[in-house]
DNA sequence: GCCAACGTTGGC
DNA sequence: GCCAACGTTGGC
């Protein structure tokens, strides 16, 4: 049984956030648009259900990792590349060789205090974290286990903080 | 709004 | 295949 992998998704809070993730029907949206060959590899090879997405604000005042979500659609050709009415549509995409893949993913989780970059830059685990990376601009990122579990601890321990 | 870092494009 | 120019990303 191959183990569960983990990822952290952008989303630019404005486009689409993890309370739009929420909203959605079933909690369950689609992931498209992605036009970067590194993040398209990782969406049609690598991306499984069950994978666990920790879902990123960023491009707004306060980056943050907001909440988590679970795939539960593997790669498939992105619509959004062969249709004309969408900003992502791709001019010289061929459908019979599918160049640009979405997945699926489900809401799982929100966070009460949303982790800032301020917050993960003072972790021992999680300052480490890819999306930390100055000029990292990969919209699909790998998260090691150890982070992602560090990243559930904190959240639990700062959501308990603001409850008191 | 600034600007550093990055990915892509296109001339050669 | 190189690399300069360009457009975009994204933190600050």
């Amino acid at each position: 049984m191959e183990r569960r992998r983990y990822w952290l998704f952008k989303s630019e809070p404005d486009e689409f956030s993890i309370d739009d993730l929420r909203r959605a029907p079933q909690g369950t949206q689609r992931w498209d648009g992605v036009r970067n060959y590194q993040a398209r590899n990782f969406l049609r090879d690598h991306v499984k259900i069950g994978d666990g997405v920790l879902f990123y604000h960023s491009s707004t005042r306060e980056p943050a990792v907001a909440g988590t979500a679970t795939i539960v659609r593997e790669g498939y050709p992105d619509p959004t590349a062969s249709d004309p009415g969408s900003p992502y549509c791709d001019e010289n995409h061929d459908p019979s060789r599918p160049r640009w893949y979405s997945v699926n993913l489900c809401f799982e989780s929100k966070f009460v205090t949303p982790l800032t970059r301020g917050v993960l830059a003072g972790h021992p685990v999680l300052s480490g974290m890819m999306v930390m990376r100055r000029g990292m601009r990969l919209s699909i990122q790998k998260v090691r286990a150890t982070q992602w579990r560090a990243v559930l601890k904190l959240a639990r321990k700062l959501s308990s903080k603001a409850d008191e």
